[in-house]
DNA sequence: ACCTGAACACCGTTCAAGT
DNA sequence: ACCTGAACACCGTTCAAGT
């Protein structure tokens, strides 16, 4: 029984999360899959074609995410978001795979979609729907980013810079903070910083529907 | 003369903005310096230490970054923000090695001190202000990463994925979106990202003043 | 249709030995 | 102190040839 385009992308999957982006390589996962590297190349056409569908698989069900039909735009906005960040920490480097997809696949365009959907429902236009849905995108991937990368909270620093973070001379703000910080920082300041952009754009949006208050553009409008 | 430390980080960067990051390697860098790739180890620990130094380069002078003494806090976490966009765009793949450095150095730990000082002078507690820089830093890097990465507007995608994004059936809100992009709507979707950011802060910070009207932990206060 | 064998042109890193 | 020579253990990708 011949392999299969999917038994890749899992089995690529699988490894990704035991051994990293970093060390997941095509001649490692054709190891694993019992095949010479060169087989892998009639499934995919490239690594990168791996990756992008590795980033789409890790997206997947995220569009379908329900939401009730009474929700707010807010309230959308939110589960959206808080919905990707979950996806994205539930594998090793999900947030590097997302950052370094060429091509967006279905399940990021959808997701994309549905976020531009819930902004306009303010009455914006759709040009600020599009700036807000590049902000919160934006947002959620670097913060991930951040808080899968092997830094600072994982411990394995070296001392040298843990010193240099608490040194009230040189960072009087950062090293008050950093005598203060707790394992769950990271997930509080997450809510907190989704918090303060969505409250920015509520102020932002309204402002722009005021500014276009018949708005033509988008898809529910006619098209004479 | 032997070679300095200072001289493969020069080359490095030189190197980088040439022939970007996926093709700077070790032994590309010795070639263009005229040694054997083992000499640079007598310089440099790591590729990664190499490029850590190149990310402190990239910011370098951003801590300095003037900023008259009347500055709201506002408009300070502005600039530090246009600056830091500035210097990331300023090199190839300059949010990319921002985002895969390991251990911040000392402009990193500069620059968010200073961000964190200017949310601060709002009243509101340090855990709030480092909420606030971990948002506006995750916002920048994300949006740089995607400013810089080559993917839809570098215009070297295949049509059947602009088919895609122009499907109004699949994607109603960014089929409509897709046909008026411009080229500087990234330059406007930062600016407007910003301005939506600095918004939610500005209630964030002031609620979070409020809760905690007589901050102690800031450097300011006194110690007993 | 799917895979192997074998090659091509590379990587980052180490380390004895040279100067 | 700084570098070479040479090796070790890898990469991604291609493609004739096999089945």
């Amino acid at each position: 029984m011949p392999l299969q385009r999917s038994e890749v992308v899992d089995m690529a999957l699988k490894l990704l999360d035991d051994i990293g982006l970093d060390a997941l390589s095509t001649r490692r996962l054709a190891g694993e899959l019992d095949v010479r590297p060169g087989a892998l190349y009639w499934h995919v056409a490239s690594k990168q074609d791996l990756l992008d569908a590795l980033t789409e698989k890790i997206l997947d069900g995220l569009p379908e995410l329900p939401s009730a039909p009474g929700t707010s735009w807010r309230d959308e906005a939110r589960g959206l978001a808080a919905g990707l960040r979950d996806a994205l920490l539930a594998h090793r480097d999900g947030a590097r795979l997302l950052a370094g997809a060429v091509s967006p696949g279905p399940n990021r365009l959808a997701i994309a979609d549905r976020m531009m959907g819930a902004l306009s429902r303010t009455g914006a236009p759709l040009d600020a729907a599009a700036y807000g849905n590049d902000t919160v995108m934006s947002y959620i991937t670097g913060f991930v980013l951040q808080e899968q990368s092997e830094s600072l909270d994982t411990s394995e620093v070296d001392e040298s810079q843990r010193e240099a973070l608490f040194d009230a001379e040189r960072y009087p703000y950062l090293a008050v903070w950093a005598r203060s910080w707790t394992p769950d920082s990271r997930r509080l300041s997450f809510e907190a910083g989704l918090d303060i952009l969505l409250e920015g754009l509520s102020v932002y949006l309204a402002r722009e529907a005021e500014k276009a208050p018949h708005p033509r553009t988008g898809p529910g409008a006619s098209s004479k």
